[in-house]
DNA sequence: ACCAATGTTTCTATTGACAGAAACAATTTT
DNA sequence: AAAATTGTTTCTGTCAATAGAAACATTGGT
C-alpha cells in the first residue's frame, strides 16, 4: 500500500481534532503549515466569490498560487467543495 | 480558529480513506505528497530499529531529513509513536 | 463590438526543505 | 580506554513552490 493511502487511513482512524493537530505537526514544519493554512483560505476565499486579485492582496500572495486553488474548485467533484459547504 | 484546526476537524470527519486521499491531492502537489511519503517510510523505519545511515541510502534521502524524524519519535509522548506501533 | 474587470499564464528572484559530504558528538564494542 | 559504529550538526549547492510584476485571455456590462 502506498504510504499516502497509509497515512490517510491512519487519519480517518483518528477521531478528535486535537490529535490530528499534533499529527500534522509531526509529519510538517511549521512554515509548510503555515503555507497549508493559506491554500485553505485562499479556497474558503474562493468559495465564498471574492476576486483572485482581492484575495492575493489580502493575504500577501501571488496570483499564481490563488489560481492553483481556483483550479481545484473549477472540478465540480473535488471533495473540497463539498467540506467548504459545510460550514 | 485557526486553519489547522479547521483542516484537523474536517479530516477528523472524513470516515472513508479515499476521500482523504483526495483531500489531501487537492491541497498538496505530486512532489509534496512524494516528501510527505518519504518522511513517513523514514519514521517506519525508524521506528523499526534500523540505522539513519541505512535508511538515508536505502531511500536517497539526506541524514538531516532522518534525523528530523529522530527528532519526532524522541518523544515518548509522539502521537506518530502510536500509530506506528499499530500495525 | 467595445471596454473594464477578472481569470490565467509567464518571467525573474526569493525562500525553505534538503541532498551529499564532511565534521563533530555520543554510544557501543572489544 | 581506544576503536568502531551510530547519531547529530554544519556547509554548499540544488530544486520546487511561489511572491511580485507584467502580459495575455476571457467574460460580463454597456
Amino acid at each position: 500500500m502506498s504510504e499516502i493511502n497509509e497515512i490517510s487511513e491512519i487519519l480517518s482512524k483518528i477521531k478528535n481534532t486535537e490529535d490530528i493537530v499534533l499529527f500534522l505537526n509531526e509529519l510538517f514544519t511549521g512554515s509548510e503549515l503555515e503555507d497549508l493554512s493559506k491554500r485553505w483560505r485562499i479556497l474558503k476565499m474562493l468559495n465564498a466569490g471574492e476576486t483572485q486579485r482581492d484575495i492575493a492582496k489580502e493575504l500577501g500572495v501571488g496570483l499564481c498560487k490563488v489560481t492553483r486553488g481556483a483550479k481545484v474548485l473549477k472540478d465540480n467533484n473535488a471533495i473540497t467543495r463539498k467540506y467548504l459547504r459545510r460550514k
